[in-house]
DNA sequence: CTACCTCGAGCTCA
DNA sequence: CTCGAGGTAG
């Protein structure tokens, strides 16, 4: 054992410290006091300590940032406390509309202040800190699991690896964006010019692009920044009271903290301060989409509570979205899997919002007419409610003379067949059904698609083409296909045929939900699909189903039911269903067993409370065998809470979330009839 | 809807 | 090198 000497010890610590107050001068406070260049030399000292010492080396050493390997993947992460996204107001009526609901909810005449913050424009990370380490940094996700990010926000070098406390908490959860600045965003794109790469549009998709690279040293190379502006669980910590107290906190925590946010008495100064933020947007050093708004007093946020998407007490009071001019080139009717026709604009590409448009849809006839649209307008384009493009409205002065107005067709543009409008639809259907190319390929897009039929390999192009080839003519033809007619197809090879063939056979094998649902019956989504899978042991039981057997199905109403019934009823249906099993489509025939184990699969329980009849044990283990996943807190993942005698947060909770609830009782009945 | 990353495979040219 | 597919983000 090689023994270090103290004094050696004692040095390399000094730098570690050292280097890790200058780095938070410069990176979170933006207040540097030394030069870069006696910056990079105390790197240097730390370097070369670290090669000759490498046991000293600490996991919160600044060499740190500088990546590891390259991670064969992302894993998934389960957030503990949802991700939530905020419910958004587009005009000031919407924010008045906010602060009611927020007063009305309190019954309270107390006046209720607000923290008003800028929207960041990047990617919301949460990172948990255990014993003041960074041990985890997970991307939103769907809300309730993200990705793993760990190993790239490691090199970001506005935030702490380690907390700057002496006493931090055991667990901490931090939340914030991770977004680049225009500084660092033009500056990486004079870089990745430079070696011939294709730049970055905007700086939030450089961040978004930067945090998703495998190999975390590309990702150090990249000038990321982080800033804090929630907390989502702490322990050991006597708790401030005020979401700006919380911040200040997580300030002295070692994090950046946005310096532009403010605190507003009331709804009257949040708009103020929404309209001073808003012209001086340019002058900020970073991209905003908007500002946040919250409720700062916590024991208010507490009862104000949250809904299954987002807070009662915060809200994002989005900008005026960016409108651009364009031309209408063309309008093209695309026809849906239902035979919906729906109008797509194509426009000359303009860039608005950060993107480069070059389609939008118009949605359905009505929205033709009302902006009664000519070809070769000049139209005036946003970003609607952040992403979807939207036709505003013409200019009508530099409309050109004999333009031609656009048309809702009365035949399907694809296979002629009458357009027919249902009196109680807005949309449009063509009548072709499946004799109509564009909805037998959207009908087999569906099949293969991933909750279906999951044919890996069979893309949406690869459809168009071998429909247009006359391979196949139906989902049914998928079972038909060979290696030859692969093959002669442009650009796919023996080994992608192969794969392809493979994962076709693979797909014949599976069940009677996924089935169900790969179909394409009108509605008839994974959840309701589940449903029919549950409460029917077989296709032929469903086939047979009576409207009112299916009515009886919690979650399936007359409208459901009807689509059900019409696509069952006709005769092709069932040829269809009988050739794909004559070509080895099969799923495990749902024995009275097996339709017990399988009947909670996917779903995910909460036990809370005491119950007199069972244990806490016990019950998790009869859910376990009934295929659900036991889980200790609600979240808007939760399918269903148990909660017994002396229930509390959790029920609350569960009710704020709108989460079905049994109590012992209904509990007993179900697992006796299940 | 657009942009980005990653992968496997095919094409092209040396 | 380019393409298509499959995934992510807002």
């Amino acid at each position: 054992m090689v023994t270090i000497d103290d004094g050696i010890i004692a040095s390399y610590r000094r730098l570690v410290s050292d280097l890790q107050a200058h780095n938070h001068y410069y990176h979170v406070l933006d207040d540097p006091r030394i030069s870069d260049v006696e910056y990079d030399g105390l790197m240097r000292q730390l370097l070369l300590v670290e090669k000759q010492y490498p046991q000293l080396i600490k996991k919160d050493s600044p060499s740190q940032r500088i990546g590891g390997a390259p991670l064969p993947e992302f894993n998934q992460v389960q957030h503990t406390v949802p991700m939530l996204s905020l419910d958004n107001a587009f005009s000031v009526e919407a924010l008045r509309d906010f602060d009611r609901r927020v007063h009305e909810r309190l019954q309270d005449s107390v006046k209720v202040s607000y923290l008003c913050e800028p929207k960041l424009d990047g990617v919301a990370v949460s990172l948990i800190y255990k014993e003041g380490m960074l041990v985890q940094a997970a991307t939103r996700g769907d809300g309730a699991t993200g990705e793993d990010v760990t190993a790239n926000i490691k090199t970001i070098k506005s935030l702490p690896l380690k907390l700057m406390s002496d006493l931090p908490p055991r667990l901490i959860e931090i939340r914030g964006e991770v977004y680049m600045t225009r500084q660092g965003f033009n500056g990486l794109n004079v870089f990745v010019k430079e070696r011939g790469e294709k730049p970055f549009v905007n700086p939030r998709n450089a961040a978004a692009g930067s945090l998703r690279q495998l190999d975390s040293k590309v990702t150090a190379r990249r000038p990321l920044n982080f800033c804090a502006y929630s907390v989502e669980q702490y322990s050991d910590y006597g708790s401030p009271d005020t979401q700006w107290g919380m911040l200040e906190y997580v300030g002295r925590l070692g994090f950046r903290i946005n310096p532009d946010i403010s605190f507003a008495v009331d709804i009257d100064a949040c708009e103020s301060y929404c309209n001073s933020l808003f012209t001086r947007r340019t002058l900020l050093s970073y991209d905003i989409d908007g500002v946040v708004i919250k409720v700062n007093d916590l024991q208010k946020q507490k009862l104000l509570g949250v809904l299954s998407r987002s807070p009662r007490w915060a809200i994002a009071r989005k900008f005026p979205a960016e409108e651009a001019f364009s031309q209408l080139v063309a309008v093209d009717f695309q026809v849906g899997r239902t035979g919906a026709v729906t109008p797509v604009a194509r426009l000359s590409p303009v860039f608005v919002g950060g993107v480069t448009i070059s389609s939008a849809t118009l949605h359905n006839a009505d929205e033709i007419s009302r902006l009664g649209l000519h070809l070769g307008d000049t139209v005036v384009v946003r970003r609607a409610g952040d992403v979807i493009p939207q036709v505003v409205r013409v200019v009508y002065e530099r409309r050109q003379k004999n333009s031609s107005l656009v048309l809702f067709p009365k035949f399907c543009p694809v296979c002629s067949a009458p357009i027919l409008n249902h009196p109680s639809e807005v949309v449009a259907r063509c009548s072709g059904s499946l004799r109509c190319s564009a909805q037998v390929k959207q009908a087999i897009k569906h099949f293969a698609s991933r909750g279906a039929m999951n044919i890996n390999g069979l893309g949406d192009r690869l459809v168009d083409k071998l429909v247009d080839a006359g391979c196949i003519a139906s989902i049914v033809d998928l079972y038909d296909l060979t290696l030859p007619t692969l093959t002669q197809q442009e650009r796919l090879g023996d080994k992608s045929a192969r794969n392809l063939l493979n994962a076709i056979e693979k797909s014949k094998r599976t069940t009677l939900q996924k089935f169900l649902y790969a179909l394409g019956i009108r509605e008839v989504g994974v959840n309701c699909a589940r449903l029919l899978a549950k409460q029917f042991t077989s296709i032929e039981e469903i086939m047979a189903a009576r409207r009112n057997e299916l009515l009886s199905i919690e979650g399936i109403g007359p409208v459901l039911a009807e689509h059900i019934q019409v696509f069952f009823a006709d005769p092709k249906t069932y040829e269809i269903i009988t050739e794909l099993q004559r070509k080895g489509v099969h799923w495990p025939l749902a024995s009275v067993d097996e339709v017990r184990d399988i009947s909670l699969h996917g779903q995910v329980w909460v036990l809370t409370g005491r119950m007199e009849s069972m244990s806490r044990g016990e019950a998790r283990n009869v859910l376990q065998a009934l295929g659900a996943r036991v889980s200790d807190s609600v979240s808007s993942k939760t399918s269903r809470l148990v909660a017994g005698s002396g229930a509390g947060s959790k029920l609350k909770k569960a009710n704020a979330l709108d989460i079905p609830v049994f109590d012992e009782k209904q509990f007993l009945q179900f697992i006796a009839d299940t």
